[in-house]
DNA sequence: AGGTGTCAAGTATTA
DNA sequence: TAATACTTGACACCT
């Protein structure tokens, strides 16, 4: 079992996420961003080595405005050394990586220009992870869109979008119920659609259930969407804020309601996603406290 | 040095 | 028809 968090490292000051305005953008505040953020990935990943943390989402802003034609640079070339040396203490410690691209990215949008852009941003997140790793265990987490007043005709568009797409890009991506929209039922059945696995995000179900299953269904049903060659299966889990409104991330994770919901997976071949508000924090001491350091 | 308004993009909801 | 939440931090600019 893989434990991780999202995109921030509380505890070091190195930060892979920086990036500048659009109208600051040359090709020079842009080098100097990427190799920043190249460099500050490179401490998080060690960061996370040393304390056998082996589960990570790479901010979609390591290459800022990368899908953007404001960034010309061949960054894949520029900085080959970096990735590579990234790529090599992803190996050498079985990581997995993910990223998951911001609310902008909608593939299933009746408009083509909407979706042409979205395209270009998975692509830009597929070019990131391949840069990596071959593997096809690192993943692009996307939601399935928008409703436009049909949600019949919106889960159409998504399954034309997947079956028109490149197989590099398809072995990539994973499809995540959210808390509004589209249910754990309706991204199952995509997944069946598309081929694409399902990721389940526990909190996203509490706040929009489906059908009167349990959890432990429902990650039965999750985990069958992953070949062997996809890596183990993925969810998402984080608390309810109290304070907010349904669906609000908790600022920590309370390790009693996690052993309940561990009680529910079929198995430990799995990587947990913990999306506290205090990201490495909580998972270093839910980690101590399941003995897994 | 510290405080605050702003930021590429879309969609759904509300006012 | 127009504003606003989403989710949220980092930047840019101001004092």
């Amino acid at each position: 079992m893989r434990l991780g968090y999202a995109c921030i490292n509380l505890s070091i000051p190195a930060r892979s996420n920086h990036r500048c305005l659009l109208k600051n953008a040359s090709s020079g505040a842009l080098r100097r961003l990427i190799s920043q953020n190249l460099a500050g990935l490179r401490e998080i990943l060690e960061y996370n080595a040393a304390r056998n943390i082996l589960l990570f989402r790479i901010s979609s802003n390591v290459i800022p405005f990368a899908s953007h034609p404001v960034n010309r640079i061949s960054w894949e070339d520029e900085f080959a050394p970096q990735l590579a040396g990234l790529g090599r203490i992803i190996a050498e410690f079985n990581m997995v990586v993910s990223m998951h691209p911001g609310q902008y990215t909608i593939i299933n949008s009746p408009h083509p220009q909407v979706v042409r852009n979205s395209l270009a941003e998975l692509d830009y997140h597929r070019r990131f992870l391949d840069a990596l790793s071959g593997s096809a265990c690192h993943k692009i987490v996307v939601h399935v869109g928008g409703l436009y007043g049909n949600k019949a005709r919106a889960k159409q568009r998504f399954i034309e979008q997947c079956r028109d797409m490149d197989p590099g890009m398809k072995r990539r991506l994973v499809i995540e119920n959210d808390d509004r929209l589209f249910t754990a039922a309706d991204v199952l059945e995509l997944s069946h659609q598309t081929g694409l696995p399902m990721v389940f995000d526990h909190l996203h179900h509490l706040a929009h259930p489906s059908g009167p299953e349990r959890v432990a269904e429902w990650l039965l049903r999750a985990r069958s969407t992953w070949e062997p060659s996809d890596g183990d299966y993925k969810v998402h889990y984080s608390d309810q804020d109290p304070q907010k409104k349904k669906g609000s991330h908790a600022h920590s994770i309370d390790i009693e309601k996690l052993r309940c919901f561990l009680a529910e997976l079929p198995d430990y071949r799995v990587n947990i996603m913990l999306e506290g508000k205090d990201k490495n924090l909580s998972v270093e001491r839910v980690m101590e406290l399941l003995a897994m350091g």
